[in-house]
DNA sequence: AGACGAGTGTAACTATAGTTACATTCTAAG
DNA sequence: CTTAGAATGTAACTATAGTTACACTCGTCT
């Protein structure tokens, strides 16, 4: 574990960008019980059958967060981005359960590292950490039903397309550098259905694709 | 709205069923601002697009809780049962939202309803009221996941033993009063697949089956 | 009894997605 | 420059699920 000690750099751009969600004798206290860790991209935080101790609050970066079945196959379920914390994690940790998620760096990341026993005493201590952890919940919440939604009411076509909107809106590029098969296994489907469908997009002149790059022309 | 008055046989019945989760303080406090209401089967509680007001406390029956797509197609998420309410309506009621779900009733049901001002409040005040929150939360993210993984890494026919199951689960009893019709709606199918399966079913031998009726003869 | 409607059974077809197999192209390492 | 390995393109096939169409059965209402 690479922890980075907090020095008055760290707490200052904390600070700078928790002001709006938290109050400052909060910061205060997160800056002195959490712990800051560094990853790279495609790190994995957390596995399938973790144990949980530590809440992550993700500072820069992004983290997709996928479901696993007992094959090992996954699906992706959403990404956090500055300011979110895995409500499934949360789950696990106030309840010393074993995680049924697996998390990647999508991009270098920060997380904040937070023992579970702050996250209960400043529940009653902060309305602000309260109402964070409550939104926090509600907005996975809405991450998994649309997940449900776009699973079941859409076809593979439409799920490949809300896939690279979300995947460019993520990265903050219009921009990919991925594989068919790195689709495929985000989706829970196959290289060669993905590989069929991108040469459709691409036909029709949403895409342009060259190997391990996706360049998205427009929205739809 | 047909309220149902608190006189003390209520009381009594809540302090019963609610004394393993609450402190006698809270369930006071429950009775008191806690309007509690009947409802039949097959009734709407929440209907998609709904303002939500109030937060729903199973006492006693079943709700099934379902998403729906733009063109009205629906999706059985999971049931709500005594001691469960209903975390995306929580969502919904702290933020003032409209319901992105549609919660009919299973069987005839009691539900409390409380208002949003004393949820917060007891927040503060109750620790088993935090908790219980938080369990809600958690207990649904992890239907939700549970709902995609059986979507997503399951069959047509799994899901149906896995909604016969749950069915049964709910009704306490195998025996189950449903068309064929009434399970392809809860499952996003048509009649005619289900039909089919559950043909399937009763030739292994795991069901017996005549007009609306459903018997199940052994869990697999 | 007869008629009607709801529920079920089944065939035949279509559509979509997943699989197998193989060719081709690109890129980086040697 | 050569070559191995990864990535992509494509055809042909299979499997599953959804659709259309129609027959049949059961129960109820008149």
């Amino acid at each position: 574990m690479n922890f980075i000690p907090f020095d008055i750099k760290c707490y200052n751009q904390l600070y700078e960008k928790f002001q709006f969600l938290f109050e400052a004798e909060l910061i205060n206290e997160i800056c002195e019980s959490g712990m800051l860790r560094k990853f790279d991209q495609d790190e994995t935080l957390i596995d399938i059958g973790d144990l949980i101790t530590h809440m992550p609050l993700v500072i820069s970066g992004s983290i997709k967060v996928m479901t696993q079945d007992s094959k090992g196959d996954e699906l992706l379920l959403y990404y956090l981005e500055f300011g979110d914390t895995c409500a499934v994690t949360l789950n696990c940790c106030t309840r010393k359960k074993k995680s049924s998620i697996h998390a990647i760096t999508e991009s270098s990341t920060e997380v904040l590292f937070i023992p579970v026993e702050k996250m209960e005493e400043w529940m009653i201590k902060y309305t602000s950490w309260r109402n964070y952890v409550l939104d926090s919940y509600n907005e996975r919440l809405n991450e998994m039903l649309s997940a449900i939604d776009n699973i079941v009411f859409n076809s593979m076509e439409e799920r490949l397309r809300n896939y690279l909107k979300d995947k460019a809106w993520i990265n903050k590029s219009k921009t990919l550098n991925i594989s068919h098969a790195d689709i495929a296994a985000d989706l829970h489907s196959s290289r060669v259905v993905i590989s069929r469908l991108m040469k459709k997009l691409e036909k029709e002149g949403l895409i342009n694709q060259t190997r391990n790059k996706i360049e998205i022309k427009e929205y739809h």
